[in-house]
DNA sequence: TAGATTGTTAATCGATTAACAATC
DNA sequence: TAGATTGTTAATCGATTAACAATC
């Protein structure tokens, strides 16, 4: 069993590597990925034993890691692999723009459907991704296979949304509503909340700032 | 010193506590709180005994918690007491809904600036908060002494954005864009960001799904 | 007082760090 | 080969859980 702060990591040297990638870049060590990441070199190298395989696999020359087949090590591992349909409901300002954000990486993951409760807005909003009303989530869940959410409607109608959505079988939440989200424990919530973003950041600050050892 | 884990729960906790209050409940015990957070109650008396103070200062007759003097215990201990100075960089339609979004609590934190790097977009926005634009950023956080922002600009300006405000003094980022932010290590940072939040997701579930136990 | 709940000390568990052998 | 880097085992550290005394 991989640990979930493992997870995180590795999903951040993910994108780390995906951005060396673009820039060109073809190899690097456990030393560079420190450097940019912060992550500590034997730490990586810890988290990616963790992965199993078979022995030493990941290594090619002694020039460090090849990033492209670590990228597929990690895809692998991570289940990054198949294709992955998503869905955003809500599609207020916030929705909108998460509907023509482009960053949806069609390796990954597809946005296969948009709903709102408002039918104005469902006629208004042209679209390539098909737009439904609300209250066919659950059917539209199970029908497109859809196993990640985006919530993005205001705080009342939060839950009621989660609950069309799991009892439609998604796998995965984000939720950028200020609700705490009710849910089974085979459904994973990630709550993206600013308040809270700035609440942490300023215990951390306080708390932290003050006393930079011990 | 409090470990990061418990600050994180606190900050959920202090959350949860604002909604109860709201529904206008005043009392509340550590198992009550366990059963809408998922948090162990043994977890939350061992974070909140964390908070140091001066021994059994927190409990009311037998009844549990009283939730205002729990939200003041929070409050004082993780720094939530005096008003914060917030920013938003980059007023495009995220930044927009940002701007708008009412949720800016006004005990805690107070959107003094919106910044752009086009004078366009400055000018037909009408906000109730000042508008400036990009290249004022550093002087305008020292002299609103701003130590919070947020940074919603296109993935190309994130780190000079970031640049900016860090020499303006900046303590705190809350990061909307793709970019991995470079800064020195008493500035916070904070990543919200969609496609890394569904990776993480697809892990999790791709890793616990299939193996419900061990 | 008896029952329930908290606050805290002790025990367990797991993640991080260190050390080092294996590999290129 | 020598130097550098990885992969892994062992040691440390810290967080979580359990147990229980103190309190209402």
């Amino acid at each position: 069993m991989i640990p979930e702060p493992t997870i995180k990591r590795l999903c951040s040297l993910f994108h780390l590597l995906d951005d060396l990638e673009k820039e060109g870049l073809t190899c690097c060590t456990s030393r560079e990925l420190e450097s940019i990441s912060g992550i500590p070199a034997y730490t990586i190298r810890k988290d990616l034993s963790l992965l199993g395989g078979s022995g030493p696999r990941i290594k090619s020359r002694s020039a460090g890691y090849e990033i492209s087949s670590l990228k597929e090590i990690l895809t692998e591992a991570l289940g990054f692999g198949e294709l992955k349909n998503a869905c955003i409901v809500g599609l207020g300002k916030m929705g909108q723009v998460l509907l023509q954000y482009s960053g949806f990486i069609p390796d990954e993951f597809r946005l296969v459907a948009g709903f709102d409760s408002d039918v104005n807005t469902l006629e208004l909003l042209r679209s390539e991704i098909p737009l439904y009303p609300s209250y066919e989530i659950t059917d539209r869940v199970k029908e497109k296979k859809i196993e990640l959410a985006i919530i993005s409607v205001p705080l009342s109608a939060a839950q009621l949304t989660a609950d069309r959505l799991i009892k439609g079988g998604i796998k995965g939440i984000v939720n950028f509503t200020a609700a705490r989200i009710q849910h089974p424990e085979d459904v994973f919530v990630r709550n993206l909340y600013v308040i809270e973003e700035f609440r942490f950041l300023s215990s951390q600050l306080y708390l932290k700032e003050d006393t930079p050892k011990e």
